[in-house]
RNA sequence: GGGCGAUUAGCUCAGUUGGUUAGAGCGCUACGUUGACAUCGUAGAGGUCACAAGUUCGAAUCUUGUAUCGCCCA
């Protein structure tokens, strides 16, 4: 055994920590985290995972603990099953993002990427990104991620940054990527193009701004109202962005709107200005808004701009990228889009163009990155066409060849895609992808090529400059699934293993990532690039809050793991939510969690204390069926629930309802096997050699057996338990990660087995209630008669296990078929078929003892009722399945024969 | 404005294609250092499954509506 294991054989409590860093080296280095190919499965399809990269920004939080969990459990669980398993890992350039952070690093120091020049200021985002890089790979590792590190991807690298460059040229050759003027959505202080996602509306007190509008008549050019608004005609509009106004083209009202029907086809003096504007007609106009008159500005909002193109009107842009007022603004060139608003209404007031201001809550777009307001601009960028490419992805899910987990989450899915725009993937950063574009300086022509051309294509002159531009981030990451695994080259691993399986990620980016990836999946690859997609809830604090950097309650999971395990996150996560819910990490649970691990180890020290010379007595293995007549019941209960368990986790890990399986697997160890089973055990090692050494067989095959379950679960606690239990075993793999997982043998599902032993513990738990509520110390070893005609050598078989669980003393526990009197002076209590008396010398009071049972009465009589009203019940008999039925007519009987039993006692205490 | 989710014990949450008396962890009460484990054990208290109607032999679960909270999209 390693020694790192041996050191920690020592400590009765599991420490984590000691083992944990040791195991994963060893884990890594032995290869096991690489696919393995093997007769069984060559046949099969592969299972594979490409990790959604994370984002070199900064460092890993819970919520890609969650992710890594989750993954690290489908693998593992495929792995054990004998698939052959992949797991891609890899990390994210995060363009904006990472530039913006390095930037503000920088700005801490006086420092502006304008200083150091383009070159020298990605020598500092790449240093940045290396040292994030480092950090996120040590917290995957830390995390027990059993993903291949020898494939690991960077969407910078050299190889994906060629999938990305094909990509795009694939697309434009297609006529799918596009150069056009459009209104964009525009950060001052990014001073860069964001997409539709990357704007994040809310709501801001504000103003309506009421502005007259002067008819324009012939020969008269003065915009102004004056003193007497009366004496003038006009229309007042109301607008929430006063500075627009110097870029209005037309003024709109509502086609059937009566108060300005005589005003349509006229003309208005652009207030400031002195601009002619037409009163156009539009039926988009909202006239219970306002006026019911609203001010046109195509090239600063994105309904104007609509109504621009409906009306064919000039698109006056009004802003530099800096949002001042360039000089299409008059007098109001130079000014910040603010200090212009300001001036504006201050004019506007002075010329008596301003009928009021009223306050007014608006929505308003922020980037989502550095919370500014959002300028809608006209600007010149390269898009996406995304018609084309969203039907075929709506058609993967609509028809089932993508399916998504939990399944509500394909609504919004269809409906993202159903109503999304072109997509604009220029971006005015220095921190990605290059765009592959060359303009000519001779022709004017446009070259796109993968590899740097050198000359002009269209007129072969060497005149000519790339795109000074990256590519949204997005772009690179649609293409990651096959990009990792050396797209568009076919090679092996492209071959071998894409598609992949699952893509398991957070909801919040289903839009981000995963519907790209579907879409450039089907394009660039004709396949789908997976056949599930698994979404996770978003991990929030123990408070319930959203995780944020602001609030600094996004813990580094390293800092959890160091306090309570890496198993106790893992399982804390995988275990206490449901697909798509958010759930907040509670304290409490990982130290429950930690205890279970604990729990683990001690059920271990304990079997592994009992096994003397096991594996070397047992040179050929275990055979339990060969010696199943000769086991106890306690051994064929145990192995009955053991092998439903790997039955139901089966089915539960199939439906990827994780959660689920390791709540089960939990409870079956923790309630049924250490509780139950163990005690049970003690006893049994009392008795012959057989006895005792068929117990060790159930004690280590159990153990064993569900250690596996486990481990997806919880890696290396149950590797290292494995390790130990399995010491000088003959023909067991070299680790738990690459054994077989359990499956379910049926013949050993034993109904029979699980009622009796249930008698049993009803039995054992009503004489303890009774000792506790009687205040009999725990110590006193009391006297009991069990009275039982149906099952009489049944439970004399078992009166061993029930005298030491129920302290009864041996001698004084009398196991009878019938009394010839009831015991007087005795507590009773009746499980199933059974009565028991407990004879506590003086000890009963009668009055008490009659309350007691006559509320027992009460409660076994109500249900006789309820059961019995249903069997008479001819729509329940002829409608419901036989075995529910049945089920019903056992019970019932049951239900009666302990009502008989009661009522019999209450009637014999006088 | 459109869509989605949630509402279950004091708190945080499960509840696996509708089927006994609805579960867990923590907390609470009483007791306990019995040689695996005090990171533990034993026993117990605690819920009208938000509300209303409907479907069904049967509803926490399915349908419709209402309320409250949250999220996404516009």
């Amino acid at each position: 055994m390693r020694a790192w294991l041996q050191q920690a054989d020592l400590s009765k409590a599991y420490e984590a920590q000691q083992i944990e860093r040791e195991m994963y080296r060893w884990w890594e280095n032995s290869g096991y985290f690489k696919p393995r190919q093997t007769e069984a499965n060559r046949s099969r399809p592969p299972f594979v995972i490409s990790l959604p990269p994370p984002n070199v920004t900064g460092v890993l939080h819970t919520g890609h603990a969650m992710m890594a969990t989750l993954e690290d459990i489908m693998i593992r669980w495929h792995r054990m099953i004998g698939d052959e398993t992949l797991w891609v890992p890899g990390t994210d350039h995060a363009g904006i993002a990472t530039q913006a952070v390095v930037e503000k690093h920088l700005a801490s120091q006086g420092i502006s990427r304008h200083d150091l020049g383009r070159e020298r200021f990605l020598e500092e985002v790449w240093a940045w990104a290396n040292s994030k890089h480092d950090r996120i790979a040590d917290q995957m590792r830390g995390m027990g991620s059993s993903c291949d590190w020898t494939r690991e991807r960077f969407t910078l690298d050299e190889g994906l940054t060629r999938s990305v460059r094909i990509a795009f040229k694939r697309l434009y050759d297609d006529g799918l990527i596009y150069r056009a003027e459009r209104l964009v959505n525009w950060c001052p202080k990014d001073q860069t193009v964001i997409s539709d996602l990357e704007v994040e509306h809310e709501e801001r007190q504000s103003n309506l701004w009421h502005i007259r509008y002067k008819l324009a008549t012939d020969g008269d050019d003065d915009w102004r109202i004056g003193a007497d608004p009366a004496a003038v005609r006009s229309i007042t509009v109301a607008t929430t962005r006063p500075e627009t106004l110097l870029g209005d083209t037309a003024v709109a009202v509502h086609p059937e709107d009566e108060r300005y029907a005589d005003l349509i086809g006229k003309q208005v003096l652009l207030p400031a200005l002195g601009r002619r504007i037409p009163i156009i007609a539009d039926d988009t106009v909202d006239r219970a808004f306002g006026t019911g008159a609203v001010k046109i500005t195509p090239a600063h909002d994105p309904n104007d701009y609509e109504m621009g193109k409906r009306h064919n009107l000039p698109f006056i842009n009004i802003m530099h990228k800096d949002v001042t007022i360039n000089a299409e603004g008059g007098a109001y060139a130079g000014m910040e889009r603010y200090a212009a608003r300001k001036q504006l209404v201050a004019d506007l007031e002075a010329s008596g163009n301003l009928e009021k201001i009223e306050p007014h809550t608006l929505n308003v777009g922020t980037c989502s990155r550095c919370d500014s307001v959002i300028e809608p601009l006209l600007s010149l960028q390269w898009w996406v066409k995304m018609e084309p490419l969203a039907q075929p992805a709506l058609a993967s899910v609509r028809e089932g060849r993508i399916k998504i987990v939990p399944e509500f989450y394909e609504r919004v899915y269809f409906h993202w895609l159903e109503n999304i725009r072109d997509w604009a993937i220029s971006r005015q950063l220095w921190w990605g992808h290059r765009i592959p574009v060359w303009y000519c300086a001779d022709c004017q022509g446009i070259t796109v090529e993968v590899d740097d051309p050198g000359k002009c294509g269209q007129c072969g002159s060497d005149n000519i400059r790339q795109d000074e531009d990256v590519l949204d981030t997005w772009f690179s990451s649609s293409l990651w699934p096959f990009s990792t695994l050396g797209w568009p080259e076919q090679t092996d691993d492209l071959q071998r293993y894409y598609p992949t399986s699952v893509l398991e990620t957070g909801y919040d980016i289903l839009f981000f990532w995963v519907a790209r990836m579907i879409f450039m999946g089907l394009y660039l690859t004709e396949q789908e690039p997976f056949h599930t997609v698994y979404l996770h809830g978003l991990v929030r604090d123990e408070f319930n809050r959203k995780i944020s950097k602001s609030l600094g309650n996004a813990p580094d999971p390293l800092k959890i793991i160091e306090q309570y395990g890496t198993d106790a996150l893992r399982f804390t996560l995988a275990t206490s939510s449901a697909p798509g819910q958010d759930f907040s990490l509670q304290p409490t649970r990982l130290e429950s969690a930690r205890n279970f691990a604990n729990k683990l180890w001690n059920m271990t020290r304990f079997v592994v204390s009992k096994l003397g010379n096991f594996h070397a007595d047992r040179p050929q293995g275990i055979d339990l069926t060969a010696a199943q007549s000769e086991l106890t019941l306690a051994d064929r209960w145990i192995l009955s629930r053991y092998h439903r368990l790997a039955a139901d986790v089966e089915r539960l890990m199939a439906a990827y309802n994780l959660g689920e399986a390791g709540r089960q697997i939990e409870t079956f160890l923790w309630d049924d096997f250490a509780d139950w089973f163990i005690e049970a055990a003690k006893v049994q090692l009392e008795g012959d050699e057989r006895q005792q050494s068929l117990t060790r067989d159930v004690l280590y095959t159990v153990l064993e057996g569900s250690l596996r379950l486990l481990h997806p679960f919880m890696p290396y606690v149950t590797e290292a338990a494995w390790q130990h239990l399995t010491s000088g075993a003959a023909d067991r793999e070299e680790a738990l990660i690459i054994a077989a997982y359990p499956q379910a043998a049926s013949a050993l599902i034993d109904e029979g087995a699980e009622r009796d032993w249930e008698q049993i513990q009803e039995i054992v738990r009503g004489i303890r209630n009774i000792r506790n509520e009687s205040g009999v110390e725990p110590g006193r070893w009391i006297e009991a008669i069990i009275v039982d005609g149906q099952r009489t050598s049944g439970l004399e078989s078992q009166r061993p296990i029930i005298s030491r669980l129920a302290r009864v003393a041996l001698d004084k526990l009398q196991v009878t078929s019938s009394l010839a009197e009831q015991p007087k002076n005795a507590t009773t209590l009746v499980a199933g078929s059974a009565e028991v008396y407990l004879p506590l010398a003086g000890m009963v009071d009668l009055a008490e003892e009659r309350a007691r049972l006559t509320k027992d009465l009460e409660r076994v009589e109500a249900d006789v009722e309820r059961r019995a009203a249903k069997l008479t019940n001819e729509n329940f008999v002829s409608r419901a399945p036989a075995a529910v039925v049945q089920k019903e007519r056992d019970a019932l009987a049951e239900a009666q024969a302990t009502a008989a039993k009661l009522r019999e006692r209450v009637a014999g205490l006088g």
